[in-house]
DNA sequence: TGAATAGTACGAACGTATTCGTATGATCGG
DNA sequence: CCGATCATACGAATACGTTCGTACTATTCA
């Protein structure tokens, strides 16, 4: 059997992808309030593109109401990990110690973060032992 | 004084820059040969994104020959760090722990590159001190 | 020299992403 | 019931990326 293999979403979907997952399941107005402020985008571009994600299956939707309600249909982690792993052979030949390196160098994590990140190599090494 | 802001290459443009980053400045020729049997693409269509890309000013040309010699105009480092950058604030909202998971998840590290990351996070504190 | 070859330049065609105006139907307040 | 409001649907305009055919020029070599 094969995956379905969805689309990578663009940079606009992601702008909507974000609103869903961090408040679930929405309505376009709802979106649309979250993104308009910031991007200035107007309401009726906000629908087409949610309905555009929803043809790909990016988004399922409830019809149930007057005002359809959306949800991603995948997480925030499934959608990242898949953009990553295009990335990561993409650009970096599959290295990921480079890309670690890279998003280091992009961004300065706090101590908090590199404390956390060497946990996660910890855990790593400890599960696959 | 501004950056004068490079647009984000897009994934036919990666493609090329990896042949230049690879091998240094290089003839269309030379990189159509490298990917046409990959990507199957047609040599003019190598020529025409090469034309673009340095209109963008993502390459710089020598024209001193008739084969025009390109290079690009940012190192891979350079590159890899813009785009990594702009996906770490589009797509995990700035949190390089995140995307360090995801990395790791979307693509096993061997042990030897959880070492290397992990003396990478070793040099960067010691750095910080 | 003249035909074949190799190179650039140009523009058209096509697909997709993004934007928004407008049409149309449902709902609500009075 | 009527007008105002709010929702979806649709289609057009624009922009960009990608592809390739074709024209034109320079070089090579027999």
């Amino acid at each position: 059997m094969k995956k379905s293999k969805l689309p990578k979403p663009t940079d606009a979907e992601v702008a909507i992808l974000r609103v869903l997952w961090q408040r679930g399941p929405t309505t376009v107005r709802e979106v649309w309030e979250r993104l308009n402020p910031t991007q200035g985008t107007g309401y009726t571009t906000v629908l087409k593109i949610m309905q555009i994600m929803c043809e790909k299956g990016l988004l399922a939707r409830d019809e149930t109401d007057r005002s359809h309600v959306y949800r991603a249909a995948r997480s925030e982690g499934q959608t990242q990990r898949q953009v990553v792993g295009h990335l990561l052979e993409r650009l970096f030949s599959g290295s990921a110690p480079k890309l670690v390196m890279q998003a280091l160098a992009a961004k300065k994590a706090t101590p908090a973060e590199l404390a956390e990140i060497r946990k996660l190599l910890d855990d790593m090494e400890r599960g696959s032992k």
